[in-house]
DNA sequence: ATCCAGGAAAACG
DNA sequence: CGTTTTCATGGA
């Protein structure tokens, strides 16, 4: 099996990259394995100190997907603003901010809403189950995500079967709109920052919060800075303490936390909320 | 039973 | 216009 020697002074943690909430489709067994799947690839992956162990894929494609090609000390460094980033920056050491697919981002996070990230992970495997082409590895059988236009061909009385619960219509809607539009992708990805979220949030069942986790995650637009309940939580107890610990989020308190959130910690602060996010339960 | 979870749409005033 | 209510689901 190929094995990637990672570069001794770029940090890099599997586990906490694909731990910390950010990906739905990737299971750890208990003998350290990783499978995921990325498109439409099964990918199988382990970490043994500084080399990286996987098949399914080429090299540079598991560089890519894992942005091992970032500097990610000089990104940590640019953000190293205060001790309380620090100590998630020291805690976890190694995480990084994978480039997923688009599409199946756009519909992860509009499944996402009033809900956990177990929750989340049982509806995208519900949908790619349901409609997405078999893959074979290792005698198993996994699914690949299914396009936009396997979703539009549907109804919302056969989704129901995926769980999503409200959520149905705007999945159905949000593959109709891009399964009508093939050059979606790049329109966005062309856009500076504040359109790109505009243009997202047009979208059924996309919001703010939706919109930047999609910028993060898929464009890498790492100035978007999601906030959800636990990053609300965490930026009233140590950086806006004017918040109070409330647990509801109006429109003026997202942008006054994302505002500050991109002044403090400057042009990689998505990057920050995920360290501050996978840290949210100590 | 009650509350909560990587919120957003619809209804309301 | 900004603010409150509702939404489906399962775990704690």
């Amino acid at each position: 099996m190929p094995v990637l020697s990672l570069d001794q002074n770029q940090p890099f943690s599997l586990d906490l990259t694909l731990s910390c909430g950010q990906v739905f489709r990737w299971d750890r067994e208990p003998d350290g394995w990783w499978y995921g799947v990325v498109g439409s690839r099964v990918i199988k992956v382990r970490q043994d100190g500084t080399s990286l162990t996987f098949k399914g894929a080429p090299p540079s494609f598991i560089r890519q997907y894992f942005s091992l090609d970032m500097d990610l000390d000089a990104v940590t460094a640019s953000f190293d603003r205060d001790p309380f980033i620090h100590d998630a920056i020291v805690r976890c050491r190694g995480l990084r901010i994978v480039r997923q697919p688009a599409w199946e981002c756009l519909i992860s996070y509009i499944c996402a809403t009033n809900s956990n990230i177990p929750m989340i992970r049982r509806r995208i495997s519900h949908i790619a189950q349901t409609y997405g082409n078999p893959l074979e590895c290792e005698g198993r059988t996994y699914f690949a995500f299914p396009g936009p236009a396997s979703l539009a061909a549907t109804c919302t009385s056969a989704l129901s079967g995926c769980k999503l619960g409200y959520r149905s219509p705007y999945v159905l809607k949000t593959a109709c709109d891009i399964a009508d539009e093939e050059g979606w992708h790049d329109s966005i990805a062309s856009l500076p920052y504040e359109q790109a979220r505009s243009a997202l949030m047009k979208l059924r069942g996309v919001g703010p919060k939706a919109a930047d986790c999609i910028l993060l995650f898929a464009f890498q637009n790492y100035e978007a800075f999601p906030v959800d309940v636990w990053i609300r939580r965490i930026m009233g107890e140590h950086y806006i303490k004017t918040l109070g610990s409330g647990s509801s989020l109006t429109g003026w308190e997202y942008d006054t936390i994302r505002r500050f959130a991109q002044k403090h910690f400057g042009e990689f602060c998505g990057y920050a909320q995920e360290y501050l996010f996978a840290s949210r339960l100590d």
